[in-house]
DNA sequence: TGTACATCAGTGAACGCGCGTTCACTGATGTAC
DNA sequence: TGTACATCAGTGAACGCGCGTTCACTGATGTAC
C-alpha cells in the first residue's frame, strides 16, 4: 500500500474512533482490534502507529460516542426550536423506544458503555470521561437546557463540579438508565416492552 | 487425588455454582474457569464432568444469584416482622449505599449480572433464568409482598407471566439498577454518591 | 461381611485457537536544497 | 521547479500468552456376588 498521506491518516485515526465509539457500545470491551480497524478497510499491523493501546482507544471512543450524544441532544433540541421541556418529552420518548434498545451501537453511552467502563480503573482516561459525558447528559435532563461546557474552571469546592446537576435530573437519569440496560437483557421476554412503558409512565407522571 | 464420594461431589458442584454466582456478578463472563474452579479449590479438568460448558454454568449461577437476592428479600421481610412497606424501605436503603455498590459480588444480580446477561442469546437458559428473576424482585417490589411463585403454570394468555408487577414497582426498578450501575461506573467520583442519593430522593418522595 | 471388579471425580498435561502486540518491510509522501 | 533523500502510514507475518476444552490416567468409591 505504501505510505498514506497525513490527512488520510489522520481520517483513518478519527475513522477509527468512530468506528470504536459504535463497537464498544455494542460488544463492550470483547470487541477485536480485527474488528476495529476492519471496521475502517485497514489491519491491525498500523493500528499501533496511531493508538498507544486498545484501552487508550477505549478513552478516546468513550468521548466520542458522548459527542455523538450531544449532537443528538442539540437536534432534539433544534427540532423543537429552544423549547426545552419539549425536547427533552420529545428525548425521552426516544430513549424508551424498542429502536434505542434494539441499537446499542448508536445509543446513549451512559447506558452501552456502562459495564465496560465499570472494570477499567477509576483513574482511568475513559472512566473520566463516562463522568463528564453522563454529568452532561444529567445536566441537559435539568429545567434549563445547560450547554455543559466541560472545560470550563472549577471553582475549587469540592463537589463543586457536580453542583449544576439537579437531583430531579439525576433520578430521571437513573430511571432512564435502568430501564434501557433492564430492557436490552430481558430482550426477547414480554417483560422488556413493559419495562420501557413503565418506566416512561414513571417519568411523565412524576414530572407535571 | 483419586476418586471424590458421590456426596463430596455434589458438594463440589454446589460450591461452584455458588462461587460462579459471585464472579460472574463481579467480573462478568472475563471470569476464567481456572479461577471459578479454584474458588473452590479444584482444578480445571475435572470441570466437564460436572457442567455441560462455562455458558451452562452461567446459567445455574445466575438462578443462583436470584436465590441470594430472594434470601436477601426474606431477611429484610423477617427484620421488619411482615411490615412489607418497612422492610421494601429498608431494602432500597441498602440498594442505594455505597456498601452494595462497592460489594456487587454479593449484590443484587439484576444489576450485576446485567452486561452478561445482554450479551447472551435470547433463548438461553442465563437469560430465561434473568427474567424471572427480575420479574421476581418487581414483584416484591410492589405493594403485596408476593412469594413470586417462579413455577405455577402459565394461564395461557400472551405476556400473562407480567401480569402480576405493576408499573409503579417496575418504574422503582428501573431508577434502582440504573442508579447502582451508573454509580458504579462512575465509582471514584463525587457523580458517583450524588447519583446514589439522588436516586434515593426520587424513590422516597414519589412513595408517599 | 468380605472380596473382586467396575465406576467415575478429579488431576495435570496437552491441544487448538484467537487475542493484543511487535517488527521487518514497502513505497508513496514530505522535505531540504 | 526539480531532484535526492528521509520519513512514516500501513502491511502481513510472527510472537507469546491465556483461554476453554479434551484426554489419558489415578485411585478411592460404589456395587455385585
Amino acid at each position: 500500500m505504501g505510505r498514506a498521506s497525513r490527512a488520510q491518516a489522520a481520517e483513518h485515526r478519527d475513522q477509527i474512533v468512530a468506528a470504536a465509539s459504535r463497537l464498544f457500545r455494542e460488544q463492550g470491551s470483547e470487541v477485536t482490534l480485527v474488528e476495529l480497524t476492519g471496521a475502517v478497510g485497514l489491519t491491525t499491523g498500523g493500528f499501533y502507529r496511531q493508538f498507544k493501546s486498545k484501552d487508550a482507544l477505549l478513552g478516546e471512543a468513550t468521548a466520542h460516542a458522548f459527542e455523538d450524544l450531544r449532537a443528538l441532544l442539540d437536534g432534539f433540541e433544534a427540532a423543537h426550536h429552544g423549547d426545552h421541556s419539549a425536547a427533552r418529552a420529545a428525548f425521552i420518548d426516544y430513549y424508551l423506544s424498542p429502536e434505542h434498545r434494539d441499537d446499542a451501537a448508536h445509543g446513549c453511552p451512559a447506558s452501552g458503555l456502562n459495564a465496560t467502563i465499570s472494570r477499567q480503573p477509576a483513574d482511568s482516561q475513559a472512566r473520566q470521561r463516562y463522568v463528564q459525558g453522563v454529568q452532561g447528559l444529567a445536566s441537559w435532563l435539568g429545567p434549563t437546557p445547560s450547554t455543559a461546557d466541560q472545560h470550563s474552571p472549577s471553582n475549587g469546592g469540592p463537589g463543586a463540579e457536580t453542583a449544576q446537576v439537579s437531583d430531579d435530573a439525576l433520578g430521571a437519569l437513573c430511571t432512564m438508565v435502568g430501564a434501557l440496560v433492564l430492557a436490552r437483557a430481558t430482550n426477547g421476554s414480554a417483560l422488556s416492552e413493559r419495562i420501557l412503558t413503565s418506566a416512561h409512565t414513571s417519568l411523565v407522571t412524576e414530572d407535571d
